[in-house]
DNA sequence: GCTGAAATCGCCTAACG
DNA sequence: CGTTAGGCGATTTCAGC
């Protein structure tokens, strides 16, 4: 199921249910110029086929009490894909881990972290990170802050790109 | 207005609604154990106060033909605080970049863009954030998969901590 | 196939206790 | 915080393009 199954009106609708996740259905119809019944019908198309993977309030962090947000990056010992899966697992494991990407180059993985201060995050660092299998090394790095958090993608580009196109 | 106004129902209203956002308000009040129009309030309060700070679908960017994710780490020549805040501003005017923190260390900031092919990534690289005012030194690296992506903060470390002082 | 209209059901959201 | 109650939204059904 490719992009192109997608006509102008569920890329609108997926751009608006980007920016707004708690649209009404009947608001959500008004602006992608269609009435409410296909509108409905078409978000739960788009999400039984994946293109939407959940809707989610974005909370404040920081207000929350999770004063600390670190970059950590991962060096493994072994790339095997048996050992790759294993730490990815680990990962999930770990509340602290919000987000766990396995990238290119020197370093193997990639992870956002969070904490409600310096010293539970150090003690996760040391005693659960940087202890595990097949750690090889930790290099972290605090946020001091967030210039922008824009979930999702630019369906601007997309649809200049669809138009280059056309 | 710190963490310790919001009571067990508010951390429980803001656990579910960041675990599903799209939930209805009876179904939210039925979960916390109170009735729909003090959920409803709540629900308000805490997005007055800031707590919540929006609500997204989060949707599928390879499915949507954004193939191309990229961790940048950037270097500035100068560390000025008018020269930060510039190039946060030209961040948030990317569509590419959907995220821009400020960081400690040897980097200053670190950008997670997407791209809907390694050329328009490699377009932007090179025209624009290599090409940009006091851009010192760009390293990228591929996201060749993402093991764990999950949005928003662990409320079950958070309820332990508070358990831990009560 | 798709959409839209009508009708039903359930939810939202005041006002009040 | 809960209850009531009126209005609106969600969702099914059905007809038409």
């Amino acid at each position: 199921m490719p992009t192109s199954r997608l006509d102008p009106i569920d890329r609108k609708i997926l751009a608006e249910l980007q920016a707004d996740g708690r649209m009404t259905n009947v608001e959500l119809a008004k602006r992608v110029g269609i009435s409410a019944p296909p509108c409905l019908r078409r978000v739960r198309t788009l999400e039984e086929a994946g293109f939407i993977r959940g809707y989610h309030a974005k909370v404040d962090s920081r207000e929350l009490g999770f004063e600390v947000q670190v970059f950590a990056m991962v060096g493994l010992q072994s790339q095997a894909e048996v050992d790759l899966s294993k730490f990815e697992q680990r990962c999930r494991d770990w509340p602290l881990v919000r987000e766990c990407h396995m990238l290119n180059g020197e370093v193997d993985f990639i992870l956002k972290c969070v904490a409600p201060d310096l010293s539970t995050f150090q003690s996760f660092l040391t005693e659960q990170l940087t202890a595990a299998e097949n750690v090889a090394s930790v290099k972290t790095s605090l946020v001091i802050r967030c210039a922008k958090d824009e979930p999702g993608v630019p369906f601007s580009v997309m649809e200049e790109r669809l138009n280059r196109t056309a």
